[in-house]
DNA sequence: GAGAGTCGCTTTTAGCGACT
DNA sequence: AGTCGCTAAAAGCGACTCTC
């Protein structure tokens, strides 16, 4: 019965006004389902079946090797063009170098290729088809940064191939892209492409740097593909990303293993870059959520030299920002709350969503799990309701929602 | 020490709006 | 008209923290 269905919705797959990846099958009786339960978060009255990614063949042109702004050493593949899924690929993540020596990938092989849940791109394996010349040889995973040169390091523990020299381009090409992306400063017209730019033609050789930039107005201008209007906007997203929060600006120096998540804890115990600065070990790792890897990141990080004299210069730019936020009221009903929020509200942001409940005391995390307790489901709700519905989260609408934090009315379940 | 729950990082293309 | 900049969404992997 379930095999018939799955075949009947593969067949009205291609109709539908949506994409789907899969389908779920479920007990078709209400006192079956309590009587089977839950192992864990998962129900064990349904499942989920998922359609074979479609898959297509190309030829890898080459391996190439990113660095990115941690300084790890990316593989990915450039493929002839090819349609699978309705896009065209051309190019694909190998993950890591172990990633490719077990799977033998090497250039100008024929591979195949998968969207992988139907989106992400994924090489799959060398196709059986494949024929390679007699004297083709295994990939070999640069020993050498492909940016600076320096020796690539790979500790025992990890996975990925580092280039651990502070000072190598690349890192800081990808490091000034962070600082200025949407969930640090916040810096338009700082993309990938002007990232790139300003160190190779001398512009910026720091982060502090852009906050000077504004001085040589006249010379961005002499840029190509840069016009009155470009250059002045990106300076006045400059400028206005001073205002950003403390939390934003730890997150945006890239200090390893310091998300938005933990540069929100960090600023609201140490209040300031001068409070940071001078945190001990032991302040550190009192803060929930803080072992002792993400501790002595952060040590080391204040511990270089460059480090420390980076945010000097900040602070005598004016950048310097103080957290000044109250403590979240206990007795508002969102504190120590979680929530995850999907789709698309109408009268706010994801975002401000977000900093609403945090500002209440709640927790806003981006998947759910067993100990989501609510999902404030937007318009388009997409495969984290269905997550939702299936692990019996308590899933709210907008007005619920806005309800709850404005009024700290508890919404109450209908079914 | 194992396992669960999370978070962080990296990757992709399409699509939109702004700009040249 | 064409290019650029940026965002969205999601998967896979790896790593970290917490709990038992």
């Amino acid at each position: 019965e379930a095999i018939v269905a799955i075949k009947e919705a593969g067949k009205v797959r291609e109709s539908l006004d949506y994409g789907i990846d899969g389908v779920v099958i479920k007990i078709d009786s209400i006192p079956l389902q309590r009587r089977l339960g839950f192992v864990g978060r998962d129900p064990r009255w349904a499942i989920a079946y998922k359609f074979p990614a479609e898959q297509a063949e190309t030829t890898l042109k080459a391996i190439r090797v990113n660095v990115g702004r941690t300084g790890a050493l990316t593989p990915w593949a450039e493929l002839e063009p090819v349609m699978v899924g309705g896009v065209t690929v051309g190019r694909a993540t190998l993950h890591n170098k172990d990633e490719i020596a077990r799977k033998d990938f090497r250039a100008d092989d024929r591979v195949v290729i998968q969207r992988a849940g139907d989106v992400i791109p994924q090489v799959v394996e060398v196709s059986a088809k494949n024929n390679r010349p007699a004297d083709s040889k295994p990939f070999e995973f640069p020993t050498d940064c492909p940016s600076c040169g320096t020796e690539t390091v790979q500790s025992e523990d990890e996975a990925v191939t580092r280039c651990v020299n502070i000072s190598c381009p690349a890192q800081f090409e990808r490091l000034l892209e962070h600082f200025a992306s949407r969930g640090a400063m916040d810096i338009e017209g700082l993309g990938e492409r002007v990232s790139q730019d300003l160190p190779r033609l001398g512009f910026v050789a720091n982060i502090a740097d852009i906050y000077r930039l504004h001085e040589r107005r006249e010379d961005l201008l002499e840029l190509d593909k840069m016009g009155e209007t470009r250059v002045d906007n990106l300076l006045k997203a400059i400028e206005a990303s001073r205002l950003q929060p403390l939390s934003r600006l730890l997150f945006a120096l890239g200090i390893s293993s310091i998300g938005s998540e933990i540069a929100e804890w960090l600023s609201r115990r140490f209040r300031s870059l001068s409070g940071l600065l001078d945190a001990t070990e032991e302040e550190l790792l009192a803060i929930d959520g803080i072992g002792p890897i993400v501790a002595s990141s952060i040590i080391e990080y204040f511990a270089i030299e460059q480090n420390r004299n980076l945010v000097d210069e900040l602070i005598e730019l004016g950048i310097n920002p103080i957290d000044d936020t109250p403590e979240p009221s206990a007795d508002h009903p969102a504190n120590g709350v979680t929530f995850v929020v999907t789709g698309k509200l109408d009268s706010m942001s994801r975002s401000e969503a977000q900093d609403r409940i945090k500002s209440l005391g709640g927790k806003a995390t981006g998947s759910v799990t067993g100990k989501t307790n609510y999902l404030v489901a937007g318009a388009d709700a997409g495969s984290k309701l269905e997550k939702a519905q299936r692990l019996d989260v308590h899933v709210i609408t907008e007005s619920e929602f806005i309800a709850f934090m404005d009024e700290g009315v508890v919404p109450v379940r209908s079914d």
